[in-house]
DNA sequence: CGTCTGCTTGATCAGGGTCAACTCAGGTGG
DNA sequence: CCACCTGAGTTGACCCTGATCAAGCAGACG
């Protein structure tokens, strides 16, 4: 509860200090350092595990600081990550040492999956908050989802979800406005943030604009200026990282504007494609 | 080798009639309709599965033609497909019928993942080519997990593979301009028909420029213009559908014109990150 | 032979990037 | 306590990249 040093304490994150592992003295509960399986089914929204031993399979907590990094790209690959609270940003590094950002994980994503690959992290995980993390050890997920069928299935969903999150992330990244992505970034947040139980019309930003910008191909400057539109029009109210939600039917409607050709086009295109391929089978 | 009606046959794809199933007279073998698992895994680049029993994992084969959908978007799941032979793109479809391409499979590649998650397709594929597909029920690849550890671990890294890949392309979408992003995407070509035992410096563009420019973000003219812009630097050479890599290093070296300022400032973060990090472990 | 689709090229324009100045909040140190 | 510094955010001016609109051409096909 105390701020020991450099505090940047804006979530409601319990603060534990440092465990290296804490491995040395077998599993002990202070706070709560050790989730079970049903723990996990439910964070990841993913049908819970039916009979399984209670004390076979427990996974560790991990705190980690403001700005500290759980990973870094090219690091040996062992675990997987769940977020049970706090926020995060995953990042990729370009050969000039620009950031890209790819995803802002929090309670009950899962990240570090792009090392199973490689044997190595491709990206970089880096604290936006305080974080309680859940270790899991890559091994021991394989393993559960040998002897739980229904369980194998959740992993193979859990990655496939990632993988439709990521397409979405590709269609927005080029079709869509610079306003139509801030209102969808803000939607989303919105409907992430209802998920889990706060509130989704007045929220604060974890993230500054310019990881806001670098995840959504923008710069800081339109992103900024795209708020500060959408709050003189009245869909939210903006002060600094705390947003207001006004009109979510409205962002969630937002879109590029017209470029009214295309789409006769494509429609035409469309319809055409299908009447000779209904002809054809 | 005959060219029988409306030839698109710019691949080397054998060329056979339609055969709804072929089930009806249990397994037969005319020209190429099962494959066995060493083959599946010597298509998608993992290790072959050691001793099992060779009658007991046959997969079919299925002929699309070009133009021909493969599956739908809401289309009920149940199964993967994995290139044999021939060229597809896989779409997204927006609320007005806009095409967004995702990917551009080929041989050893397979797509239908992101049906996992819904239980239903969440894109379409269409081939570009006549193509030769295998059909992997679902179940029964992850049955053959189940029996054999190797395989499992294959499995998941196939998917985490085209994990990295989307990221590769978000980050591309994110940061990169038109001239690098057409770039990268001949060299992506380059390499991959390599890989097939191709031609690496002389192919066939198997998609129109409207569909490269949907999946590299950009319009069909800006596409068009940027392969006139090497062809007249001499990078490549190109003649409509046909392109010859010139210099591929060029190609591979290829980047936005530099933002000088961003780069020295992201590198002074950096390197302070990294101090104020390695300080507070 | 006419049509259709794909491709190229030109002219124009605007969305958003770039550069710059300024404000504001929080932290630091005298 | 105040001066100072730093990094985040806002806003304005300007300009460039790439989208849009338009015209013309070539190959495929009925």
């Amino acid at each position: 509860m105390t701020l020991l040093q450099h505090s940047d304490l804006s979530s409601g994150t319990n603060q534990l200090n440092e465990i290296g592992t804490g491995s040395e003295s077998g599993w002990l509960r202070q706070g709560k350092l050790w989730s079970n399986l049903t723990e996990i089914c439910e964070l990841l929204r993913i049908p819970p595990v039916s009979n399984y031993d209670e004390e076979e399979f427990l996974f560790q907590h991990v705190q980690f600081k403001t700005g500290q990094r759980i990973h870094t790209i090219g690091q040996a690959f062992d675990t997987l990550f769940i977020v049970h609270s706090g926020f995060l940003k995953t990042v990729l590094i370009d050969e000039f040492g620009n950031e890209q950002v790819l995803s802002f994980p929090m309670k009950g994503d899962m990240f570090g999956v792009d090392g199973i690959h490689t044997k190595r992290y491709m990206s970089e995980a880096v604290a936006l908050s305080n974080c309680d993390l859940i270790l899991i050890p890559f091994k021991k997920f394989t393993q559960i989802g040998r002897s739980h069928i229904e369980f194998e299935h959740s992993v193979y969903t859990v990655m496939s979800r990632e993988l439709v999150r990521e397409q979405a992330m590709v269609s927005m990244l080029g079709a869509l406005s610079a306003e139509a992505r801030v209102a969808r970034f803000l939607v989303s947040l919105s409907e992430r943030f209802a998920e889990m139980g706060y509130s989704s019309k007045l929220f604060n930003l974890r993230m500054t604009r310019h990881e806001i910008g670098s995840y959504l191909g923008l710069t800081l400057e339109t992103v900024s200026r795209t708020l500060s539109a959408f709050n003189e029009i009245g869909l939210i109210s903006v002060d600094q990282r705390s947003i207001g939600i006004k009109d979510i039917d409205a962002l969630r409607t937002l879109r590029r504007l017209p470029p009214s050709s295309v789409r006769a086009k494509a429609a035409i295109r469309r319809s055409k494609l299908a009447g000779s391929a209904a002809a054809s089978a």
